[in-house]
DNA sequence: CGTCAGGCTTCCC
DNA sequence: GGGAAGCCTGAC
């Protein structure tokens, strides 16, 4: 893992306060809600009506409102911050370096412009496993619906917030356990079977996956590839999402399509694609690839 | 060893 | 009937 120095100066701009059983964060830099939701990265967040998003974090439904440089997030305190919000949004990390740091030429330049509030969200590596398996050859309302179904189906029952229930991502014990054809109900289709193995997999060999943060990125996708189910481009996205492995270069159609488009030629490769990425972002080429899949996806590029 | 075509659940166009 | 945030298998 490597990450810039954290710039203190700028972060002790960040001012927390809690009021009527909100917690408000003002002064909150290089941050956009819809970036960081609509950046590829997670798939539990839903709008409301007010512009505010709705999600589940571990067993907590957060919903969180943005005017301009604040943030309002609903039935939270300031102790919540410390437990949940501060690593969950990567608050401590300063995006000003990062985007300096990756800024090699006119065209990152641009997608770094479009992007500008995107961050890498913390999040946790067995959801994300299994959420990015799930996301092979499907589109995003259908990935977002299964991961749902699952929720519903095995997960743990929270709250009902705004008239909706939500549900607690399931754990592994719960899917290894379920019969098969209750997953498939759920909509996952002929990933159904890899889920249910990969969540067996995961529980006698949990700490092989905790431990990948801290290997280098090569080893995490030679292990994380073992699994049925994890290629190439899922195995980088579980190192990058969850992992904070930001030398990866995750390649999926849309990054394909952009980088096809503005850097390299048409018959180039997924693989040539990822060095060449790696090469020429470096360290933190990950996210390199966030700036470029939101700027891509939101303008079309190559399609 | 490496590369590549075809099939795969389900849904929407 | 084609294709989607890809992966697996088998054929060379």
């Amino acid at each position: 893992m490597f990450l810039p120095n954290t710039n203190s100066e700028r972060i002790s701009k960040m001012k927390i306060t809690e009021n009527n059983n909100q917690l408000i964060i003002e002064n909150v830099e290089d941050f956009n809600l819809t970036h960081i939701f609509e950046c590829g990265q997670c798939f539990r967040w839903n709008k409301e009506n007010d512009g505010s998003y709705t999600g589940v974090v571990q067993n907590k439904v957060i919903n969180v409102l943005q005017n301009g440089t604040d943030l309002i997030f609903d039935n939270m305190g300031i102790n919540d911050y410390n437990t949940v919000i501060k690593n969950y949004f990567d608050m401590d990390t300063n995006y000003s370096e990062i985007k300096k740091n990756i800024n090699v030429d006119d065209i990152i330049d641009n997608a770094i412009r479009f992007g500008y509030g995107i961050r890498i969200l913390n999040q946790d590596e067995w959801e994300i496993m299994i959420s990015f398996m799930i996301s092979a050859n499907n589109r995003i309302p259908m990935i977002k619906k299964v991961i749902e179904n699952i929720s519903k189906a095995f997960g743990e029952y929270i709250c009902n917030y705004r008239g909706r229930d939500y549900y607690s991502f399931p754990t592994a014990e719960k899917l290894s356990e379920s019969p098969l054809e209750l997953i498939q109900e759920c909509k996952a289709g002929f990933r159904s079977e890899r889920i249910k193995e990969a969540a067996a997999r995961f529980l006698s060999e949990k700490e092989i996956i905790y431990a990948l943060k801290n290997k280098t990125y090569e080893e995490g996708l030679e292990y994380l590839k073992t699994y049925k189910g994890i290629g190439d481009k899922v195995a980088n996205c579980i190192l990058l999402f969850s992992m904070k492995q930001f030398d990866t270069f995750p390649v999926d159609v849309w990054v394909r399509r952009v980088m096809q488009t503005l850097y390299v030629d048409k018959n180039t490769n997924d693989k040539e694609i990822r060095k060449f990425a790696e090469n020429k972002f470096g360290k933190l080429s990950g996210y390199a690839q966030q700036y470029l899949f939101y700027y891509a996806r939101e303008q079309g590029i190559g399609k």
